[in-house]
Order: C-alpha cells, then structure tokens, then sequence
DNA sequence: CAACATGGTTGAGTTGTCATACCAATTATC
DNA sequence: GATAATTGGTATGACAACTCAACCATGTTG
C-alpha cells in the first residue's frame, strides 16, 4: 500500500519518462528530450544509452542545426517487439498482431459460431488458440519477440483476475480464461471487455486523458478513461451502460429490467424500429453482420422505413450518450461497432440530441467515429502496456509538481 | 507534462508517505513506519525528525513492548493547523473549522436568504465574508494557522479555474469567487461543487478509492471518487446525475429537458407525489427545511401519503442509483441530502430496487447515508489537501511498483 | 543479573542526478 | 580559408538521499 522511493525506483522512473516521450515523437536528440523533461543532458544520454542497449531505441541518423553540431536522432524502434490483440465478437473474431507503434502487420477474421460447430467455452478457447498461433506464426523476428496477448470480450469480464463472468449472447460464465490460456503462452495474457479496449485504443492514439468509447452492436457498452487509465471499477463492469434505465415503463430487457438503454440503442432496437415501420422480419436479415450498412443502403436509396428507424436509433443513442456525459463530462466521446456504420445518419443525430439534452459544455461535446479494427487493436495495447511503460498517467501527480 | 524526479523529489515524494501514513494512524512508531513502507529505519528517523521539527508531528510517550526497548510513540498532530469549510445551501449556509485531523472544533448556520436581503452574488459574498470572519476568530493559535477556506456550492462550478458557471436555485452565473475571495485571504482558497466535496468527505474518512456521494435535496448531484480522487471532468461539471434521463418521456425540468432524475428523486419530486396522492400544497410546507423530516414524521404516524410517497421517492433514487451503479460499478454510494432524513424509508426502497436492477455484482452494493455536515466537512478538507499531502493517490502507480 | 529482544541512531557505502567543463561538429564571419 | 560562435553530446566531481550494518539504548525474561 504505502511505497517508498529510492535511487533505482527514481532511475526506473526518469528512464520511462523518456521512453514515453520517445514513444509519442517521431524523431528527437537528446538535448530536445533533455529541454522537455527537465533531466540533466548527462542523465539523458545514460538513460538513452541504456535504452539503445536494450533494443527499445534507436539512433537514426543526423538531424538539421541552425549553426551548431547536428544532433543525433533517436526514435522508438517500432520493431522492438509485438503484440496480439483479439476482438471476440459473437459472430466472428479478428485478430490483429501490431508492433510496438501499434502498427497492425497481420490481421485475420474467422467465424465463430457456424453451424457445425456452435459456440462453448470450448469452442471459443480452440478458436483462440487457432487464431492466435496464426498470429505467432506471422511474428517477425525482433530483440523481445512476442510481448504479450491481449484479448477483448463481449461481456462481463474481470480485467484484474483474468476471469469471464459473463458473455450473455456466447452463453458463458465463470470461466478462468487467463490461468488457461497461461497454461500454454508463456507470455503476458490479459482480457478486457471490448469497450474498454476501444476506449483505451482511442487514448493511446489521441491522448485524450478523459473519454468515452461506445461500443453498440447487439448490446451497447462503455469503455471510460480517466485520468489516462481505464476505468473498471469495483469488479471490472464499469460502464455497463447498456444496462442503464432512459425509460421506467419501457421494455423488457435481457437482463430482466425495464427500459434499458440497449433496448433501444443497439442492432436489435434498429430490428424493433424497423418492424414497427411496417417491415417484416424477412425483409430485413437482421441477423447478418452486414445489417446495420444494408440498413444505411436503403435509407440512401430513400426508403423512409429505414431512414425513420435510423433516425430513430440516433435519437436514443443521443439520449443514452446525453447521460454519459451529465455523469462523466468528459473530452470526447467516441462511436464504434457495428452500428456506427450508420454513422452518416446517426452522428447528425446524436449531436442534436446532446446539444439538446446536454448541461452547459456538454452541448458542444465532440462526438466522433472509431474505425471496426479499434478494439482488436486496444487489446493488443492492453497487453503491449502491461508489458512496457510507455503510457503515463502520471501527468498532474502532485507528488511531482 | 513530462517530469523529472532527482534526490530532493524522492525526499518530498517519501516525506509525504510518512506522514500520510501518520496522518491515518493514531499512534505509531519509527520502527513500525520502517516496516510498513519499506523505507530504511535510518530514513524513517531522518524524515520524522523533520517532520517534528515541522509541527506536523508530535511524540506521544512511549509505547508497550515485548521483549525489549519500547517504542517512541508518534502522532499527527491535530494542531498542526486548522482549515475552513463552508457548505453553501440554497435557504442557509453551514460553516465549520476543522483542525488538521478533520474534527470540527467550530460550526455556524446562517440563514442565506431573507425577506429583507434576497440572495445575489453580492448577498452570497457578504455572508460568506461575515461568515469566514467568525471562523477565524475561532481558531484556536497553532504553528501553521489557517490551512485554506473551501467553499461547497450547489450547481456548476469550476475547482480547477475557480468560477461559478451556474448555480441554479441561487440565480448567480458566471463569478470568478475564488479570485474575489483570495484579494481578501492570503490563504489557499478552493471552491467546489456540494457533491464533489462530501464524496472527498468520505473518501478521507472510509478511504474507498471508487465511491459516489450522492446529494438529494432540491436538486439532484453526484460526486464521484476515482482512484482515491475527485473526478471533475472536462470542466468540473461531472456528476450532475440529476439531469440524466430516466424516462424519455418524462416531466419538464428546470433544465429544459424532460425526464430528468432530478424530477423524481428530489425534495421537489416528494412534493409533487404528495399532491399525485391528493394533499395540496397548504397541508405541506414544502418549502421549509424541515420538509423531509416531516413528512418522515407523518409517514411514521402511518399516514398513507406520505409513506407512499417517500417508498415512491425511494424506488426513484433507486433507478438512478442502479444506473450510476451500472456506469460507474464503485465499490459504496453514499446518500446525503436533505432527503436523506428519510433514511428508515428511502434505504430499504433503493436497496430493494437495485437489487432487482443492478447486474451481476451491483445488485450488492453498499448503500449508506452520510451525514448533513459531511459536504462542509469535505470543503474543508479540500482545502486542506490542497495544503499538505496526506492523501496519496498513487497507491497502484505502476511506475513506482 | 545475564541473555536476549526490540527501538532508534550513527557512519560508511552506494546509487543516481546535477553542474560544469570539455570535446565534437557544424555554421557564420572576417 | 582561418577563426569565432553555436549547438549537440560526453566525462568528471560534487551533492543529495537512500541503504546497510554495526552499535547504542532500553526493555523483558529466566
């Protein structure tokens, strides 16, 4: 609980300083990241040096000067080591490994529940192997090889314990999917819910300390930074607003209440709207993955039916992000999932609704879009973090002042 | 944004855990200090000493022992210095001195609003000048004097800029107090929202890293604890809780939107239930402070009304509640509040809903009442953070592992 | 009263940063 | 083209703060 400082913890510090600051600018010498620290340019070089010896850093040649000697440049050596990210969706999963800059180098999407083989827990762990041996076959050479997995599930998951408590539409529970998976990599696993991955992926890039990344497919979830760090919670389900009450006399939800915002901000809400528009089932494949963008097709192609539902959707996505932000006030706040393929139609939306809705500042929230491939790719950030300290959050420690 | 940390950081950042580790212990000993944050003994005695010479700390005799010499006692001393707190309500405002260990040796209600002198920023600055002046002359002499004045606000207002954007009920905006305030004390003088002060309150006290506090009277607001610190937002107007939708087709709020919580788990909100159930205004004195209890009273006298009433205004908090439960799944809730005087009815109606709301481990959460002087106390102690460090947050700082 | 146990202090040793002087390399100036 | 000025980077000694180990100080126990 209480920790104290001595020489090495300070070294240790000073050295991931300047790791991290490596790791956010392309190119820097030692004086510049001397200048922005604050450290000694004697105590820079050693730690620079330290870091070149490790393979973390590397000197890329000479730099321009303005009547002096050149400095020499140093930057993250993207190929230090690599990471895997798996997004677990229900119907299929991606995997994605990424350097240690995050670029993806590999990518692949397999199906997950087909007919021959529905999904268990099983199923599900042979899947991962499959797909994560790939991963590990695609990995290059490099100085600290494969740094860690890192994995994102659709569900009540335990960040800390490394335990699955509960993914409602895999029909999972209670499943130490960590201790197995450590049975058979030696390396660090880790697993998050998939929002929190989003939202995490969504920091490392922007550094944007307080945000919040929606995740609305089949069900709609959050992922909340704060103060640069994920947000869990007590037992790892922070930001289960999908669970969260807009309407006290609404509908029924999966989880037994009334009036859940998923209800009426996810995929099978769109379903609902569009049924209540007059169209029947057959019409409308809502169980494609490709629903939501045939959905954006056909209210392009002016089909009132679908641009009404969309609309529709919108509003009470706004309505459910509106509270978000009464709550939490954060910078930004970031859609994805499969719903965000809408995004033409429901952003315009969701930015009414929340000028509307929203108190003060909130009224001029910047509201954005993440790509599909931010999950998978939070999750390999997930366990590139746990594994190397290149992301601070330790700005505005007082501590430090 | 980046920082270095030398010889003289390290001696500040350990200093503070010893004395932060005195400051929650009754009595303790340099051995006992050693041990638990695994600072050498040498380096214990060292910081001790300055802290002693600094006031901050006090030997107390001598301690049992088993075996061998007996340990030096030492004790934070509670004289080091005194803070005040003032708790800003809409008909009165409470002040309190507190000494270093947070007990209150001074407390002062006023009435803020009269016939003769209505309430305006001027009114508010008067009073707050008369009041912060008794307080003064109560503090008692001691080697640091006056910590700092915090000040707890109801509605929207800035601790990071120290402006007043919006007080609602007091019909004051955009007041930059804090720069008024500090023309007249030298002191550290920190304002904040009533909520966000009595969810510091507890968190000095229980020590509970993720909690919410949440203050039902007129209006509605939270105040949320995150990683052992207040969580602000973007622009310090996190947690208006009271202005998220409960039902989308709700009542009209003050705020222009309708469904709000606010409209539901409020003083008002009792009121119009007790007009729904068919007593008219006259009957109620809804406008008194004592309007809560005794409604309380009545309810316990087994008059239908009121007791519907308040189970009414229970299930409504409860709503709420198990929607903050599921965004933000903190590890306790406390209510305060005017409304909180209701307790014996309210607690086991909000338990009951989120139980039957909350997912998974939510539906156990701890729900406690914290009491009326709790956001004065937590002013306070705002201000008192601000002025010495005894409340670390950087208990899971990965950097210092 | 000796043996042992525990609390606290002292002084040497270690680690790591800082300041300063210095070397290296390049541009500007005479 | 030589020299001065400028900027980047390195080596060395001073300094600060922590640790370690030995040593007092003061107990209790047999």
């Amino acid at each position: 609980m209480y920790k104290s400082v001595d020489a090495s913890t300070m070294r240790r510090f000073n050295k991931q300083t300047v790791l991290s600051l490596l790791y956010q600018q392309e190119q820097t010498s030692r004086v510049a990241i001397s200048e922005q620290t604050g450290l000694n340019r004697a105590t820079v070089s050693s730690l620079v040096d330290e870091l070149i010896e490790e393979q973390f850093v590397e000197e890329t040649g000479l730099g321009v000067s303005s009547g002096g000697r050149k400095p020499i440049l140093l930057r993250f050596n993207a190929n230090a080591g690599y990471t895997i990210g798996v997004d677990v969706q229900i119907t299929h999963i991606t995997t994605v490994l990424t350097d240690a800059m995050r670029t993806v180098v590999y990518e692949n999407q397999c199906q997950l529940h087909t007919r021959t083989h529905p999904v268990t827990a099983e199923r599900l762990f042979d899947v991962l192997k499959e797909e994560i041996g790939l991963a590990i076959k695609a990995c290059p050479p490099s100085p600290h090889g494969l740094f860690g997995i890192g994995i994102a599930l659709p569900g009540m998951v335990n960040y800390a314990t490394g335990h699955v408590s509960y993914l409602p539409n895999l029909n999972i529970t209670e499943w130490p999917i960590v201790e197995q998976l450590s049975l058979i990599y030696p390396q660090t696993v880790i697993i998050d819910n998939d929002a929190n991955c989003g939202a995490w992926s969504v920091y490392m890039t922007e550094r944007i300390k307080n945000l919040i990344f929606i995740n609305a497919g089949i069900g709609v979830g959050a992922g909340i930074v704060v103060n640069g760090r994920v947000y869990r919670g007590r037992n790892g389900i922070a930001g289960e607003a999908g669970h969260a009450t807009i309407s006290t006399i609404g509908i029924l939800c999966s989880c037994g209440n009334y009036g859940c915002w998923e209800q009426y901000a996810s995929e099978q809400a769109l379903a609902r709207y569009l049924r209540e528009q007059g169209l029947d089932r057959n019409q409308m494949d809502e169980f494609s993955p490709l629903f939501v963008s045939r959905c954006v097709r056909k209210a392009q192609d002016n089909v009132q039916a679908y641009s009404n539902s969309l609309r529709l959707l919108g509003d009470y996505l706004g309505i459910g992000i509106a509270n978000l932000l009464q709550i939490l006030n954060p910078e930004a706040v970031f859609l994805s999932g499969t719903v965000a393929e809408a995004e033409s139609i429901l952003l315009p939306e969701i930015r009414r609704v929340i000028h509307h809705r929203g108190i003060s500042k909130n009224k001029e929230m910047l509201i954005k879009i993440a790509p599909q491939s931010t999950v998978a790719v939070g999750a390999a950030g997930l366990a590139l973090a746990h594994s190397i300290d290149i992301f601070p959050s330790r700005e505005d420690n007082e501590l430090l002042s």
